[in-house]
DNA sequence: GCAAGGTCTTGCAAATTTGCAAGGCTTGTT
DNA sequence: AACAAGCCTTGCAAATTTGCAAGACCTTGC
């Protein structure tokens, strides 16, 4: 796109819907919102907005650029709004991003243990059902599932974690029995939006030969919640079972996908101790509380009996 | 912000470092660069970039300014690619979009017995950590906390919900009791990013006059999943607490929000018969699930001890 | 120390964009 | 049917932006 600004002129058009107003709103003649518009929509070329005499309104392709168009706007507004801002450093606040599994089933207990020990910590956790790409100001550090293969970064493996298959006992009492690979396929799998996949580590259906999915999001922890409500069976971080009460891996010794995640930094921030010190806090903690939840995964399956009497449901 | 195309050029050279190299890349001679760049930073009144003789770096104000850059950029981008698809028909799917709290702690029980109901229905649920603002090729309808005010959109009030500010039993019995506004300064309190709060409904905490947040999220699940582990307290939607043992909504009496979730759809859908059956049958169970959900809470702080009792945590 | 190379800044002319005003069209009122 | 109001389009002049080229400054290599 040739001048992000025509999209800002468009946006005014598509809500103001005349020229007229939309030109009232951003102090210029009508004549030269039209023509911005028109030159828009020859860069891109597509008819944005139909011109009639009841007034402008969105063709196919300009209410699919809608949303875009605003999310342009907010980070617009974002951006002049951060300018005034006056930054004294970071002071106390860290800021880190997550794929949403880790954001949800394991990074919550691990900071509030460490926020419980530092009363003056303030921490941000950025859940993405996406890979968080490292940039030095949108986070001080990042959890990432795959090494980053560019950029100044620093890279330290937190641990490896498993993943299997899994469904809510409710299900499995609803549904045939699974004992073997083929049985899976009478089952309603769910997993990520094929299309949304943003990184080939994601992808664990395909790696287990199982490609439909007939229920999907693009967040992890709402796949969780899917299948913690019985909508049917998929891939599920094993660290996540202790959150739900009733869950069961299946087949666990056929279908066993491993997988890594890594603390990643920008190589700048080498020098910050307290980023440092923090990070290293951040490393112990989360390689310990992985140990405990596998731990508690591998005593719940050990003790199957005891596991539902106390996993029962509300 | 007078012209947006100013944050592509500032982009460019805070990536390049030169004005040369991004007046290459940019296909601008480096003076259009350096005055674009300057016109950016008399308009926002700030030094962006310093320059020196070994290259440019970023300021301060630079450097908070970039990850808003990013975003507009990657607005941009999809803007231009959303005018290049060709959508075909949904043929057997269907894609809701929703704020993860309803994503995560609603949808799942329902689209788990709709899709249970209807073994030929696929269903993708796209969570974000915002508001979801419709357009209809990114989904074919869309649950909102707030009625949208400009575009030609069916909306239907799905149902009022409250939320409540709670916290874990565990963090509850380590930190001073609260009996009444007061009690609360003491406490570590979980809530969004500040900045990063996209809809004026979800700004639960100014609204409580509790300004501060130690620990924050972009995400609905990951804050809660924070109170739940005893990080502090915040605000919870009602529906989501029997997903979590041992949570304690805080005053209730003093502090209590109503919001709305709306379903959204495309004025143009109205004709077609399967998204209305579809739409209808979410609209109804949602609605029998909300009433459910509260129930269960109701009944939970009705009968503490037997409450506390079964939702032992694993 | 000097020369070469690289980079940025600035003045001026060329290119592009914008505002103004007139004309055309539609709708509503008398 | 005629007229007025509102809106958009288009040509032209005015305003603004951009490219070109020269000068200034710094760094690096010999």
């Amino acid at each position: 796109m040739t001048d992000w600004d025509d999209i800002r002129i468009f946006l005014a058009l598509a809500r103001m819907e005349s020229l007229g107003r939309a030109g009232q709103h951003l102090r210029l003649d009508p004549a030269t919102v039209g023509r911005r518009v028109a030159r828009l929509e020859e860069g891109l070329g597509r008819r944005l907005i139909s011109r009639s005499h009841q007034g402008y309104a969105l063709t196919e392709a300009g209410a699919r650029l809608m949303p875009h168009a605003i999310a342009a706007e907010n980070a617009m507004l974002a951006a002049g709004k951060s300018a005034e801002e006056e930054q004294t450093g970071l002071s106390g606040q860290i800021r880190i991003g997550a794929p949403d599994g880790c954001a949800n089933f394991l990074l919550p207990q691990v900071i509030a243990a460490i926020c419980s020990e530092n009363p003056a910590l303030d921490v941000q956790i950025i859940a993405l059902p996406r890979v968080f790409n490292l940039s030095r100001r949108e986070a001080d550090m990042a959890i990432g599932v795959s090494r980053p293969e560019t950029g100044r970064l620093s890279v330290q493996k937190i641990s490896d974690y498993q993943l299997h298959l899994a469904a809510s006992a409710r299900y499995l009492a609803q549904h045939p029995p699974i004992t073997d690979a083929d049985g899976l396929r009478d089952h309603r799998i769910i997993g990520y939006i094929p299309d949304m996949i943003f990184d080939s580590e994601l992808d664990y259906l395909a790696e287990l030969g199982l490609e439909r999915v007939a229920v999907g999001s693009n967040s992890v922890a709402v796949q969780f919640n899917l299948i913690r409500h019985g909508a049917g069976l998929g891939v599920v971080h094993d660290f996540a079972l202790p959150a739900a009460a009733d869950m069961r891996r299946i087949l666990p010794d056929q279908f066993s996908l491993t997988r890594s995640f890594y603390l990643i930094r920008h190589l700048d921030d080498r020098g910050v101790s307290r980023l440092n010190r923090f990070a290293e806090t951040l490393l112990r903690r989360l390689r310990r509380e992985l140990v405990h939840l596998q731990d508690m995964v591998a005593k719940a399956e050990a003790a199957p009996d005891r596991a539902a009497a106390l996993n029962r449901p509300v």
